[in-house]
DNA sequence: CGACTGACCGGACCGTCGGTCCGCTTCTGT
DNA sequence: ACAGAAGCGGACCGACGGTCCGGTCAGTCG
């Protein structure tokens, strides 16, 4: 989890945005990483590269922790010790691709970088996590089997949520960023783009678009306009 | 062994619905309903009862073969014989509610059904559809378990995207409705409104105002203002 | 009305999954 | 060199969805 340091979190911005808190404490991640010994440290590599290894050659639905015991050759003890658990395997296989996204939204250039309007800031972003997402389909497949109980999803997942989020706010604070926020982040979760991409109907540029038209829509400066009628028409 | 002949198509029911595609890949439920012994009528009743109980007292996780063949008093090869698979039992359980929204939106008064303009339609479907979703929050978390496999999706989620995608293409034959349609149902995904709830940032009216504004937003009748910038974006 | 037969049933069983445990091995600080 | 801690492997666990087959009994026919 916390690969670098815990305490250089790349804060966002001093955009006002106390609603989560920003230092999600998910324990230490089973072993202190500094003080490792070198043969723990050899075989994370070879887990980690086995890993990668099982989903290229069978997919997401061939990860398994058997499997990648077996493509790494060590015992599956090893790899709970070192990983706690299967998202926590998953995890470290996304982070070194998460993290770039990351500074290209938090710290690289415009459009998707700080600099822009939000809102443009926005559709870049949208643009961004799709084709991120479709780079790397089967291990964001594999790491999305949470099951529903954990209360606050996963632990990219949060990242990006709060980003959209904070975007929206800064486009408009009167809107619910909120469930806007989790509407948009859902609507190209991985198995969905998977299976927009598997029907033949869409192309990845396609569902880009698409993604940023959503985004855009919901975001148009005279928004008001939107609603043609009364809201309150539907009631239980 | 039995199940009739492959070739006696049993009639899908008297349920009006010519509108889709009328041969929903439902295959045969594994078993020909009409010439179903009294004893194993008796038991489907008692099955799906069971399960309703389960789903209600123990939650979607709760929902195994096992727990549902232990409170039907039946074995687990009963199960399996008059549904096929967990998927089949999920349907089953699904297909009274989903007739009940399929009605409102194939032949129901407007703005759900036919007659108001179709952007209205959208927008009411939007509501409908999540207040469906919550209403039958577990059911549908339950069947969504579904497996990356089938390249089709589930049965219930096609006659859904169907219907948004006929409505955008009504709205405006220019956009690429396969891909928006298909982004605007996962937008509302059950396990999506299951996070956004329990997090307790989003009411359900809230979720239904924000998906409205989604779809609103996409099929903006100047929608060509959208795009402050680019151009060469819809493929069509 | 009694015999028959195959649709039906139950639950033991299977393979796989994520995850745990504990005796043995290997590294490392002194 | 040595002792103890850190690391390791794979047998083991319970739960899952799904299969199988011997026994039973509902429905039918002579």
């Amino acid at each position: 989890m916390n690969r670098g340091h815990p305490s250089d979190r790349p804060a966002p911005a001093p955009t006002p945005l106390p609603v989560v808190d920003p230092t999600p404490p998910i324990a230490l991640p089973i072993v202190d990483r500094a003080h490792e010994r070198s043969d723990a440290a050899a075989n994370r590599e070879r887990i980690l590269c086995a890993a990668r290894r099982v989903l290229d050659e069978q997919g997401a639905a061939g990860l398994s922790m058997n499997t990648v015991a077996a493509a790494a050759g060590v015992g599956k003890g090893t790899i709970f010790r070192r990983f706690g658990d299967r998202d926590g395997l998953t995890e470290a296989l996304l982070d070194v691709h998460t993290i770039e996204l990351q500074n290209g939204f938090l710290s690289g250039p415009p459009p998707l970088g700080p600099g822009a309007p939000p809102r443009e800031r926005l559709e870049a972003f949208m643009r961004a996590l799709v084709h991120f997402e479709i780079a790397h389909l089967e291990l964001m497949l594999a790491a999305d089997r949470r099951g529903p109980h954990p209360p606050s999803g996963a632990p990219v997942y949060g990242t990006f949520l709060l980003h959209i989020r904070t975007l929206l706010a800064e486009i408009d604070p009167r809107i619910d960023a909120i469930t806007h926020a989790g509407l948009l982040l859902s609507a190209i979760a991985p198995a969905n783009l998977r299976r927009l991409l598997a029907d033949g109907g869409s192309s990845p540029d396609g569902i880009a678009d698409a993604a940023a038209d959503l985004a855009l829509g919901l975001t148009r400066p005279d928004k008001d306009l939107n609603r043609p009628v009364d809201t309150d028409r539907i009631e239980g």
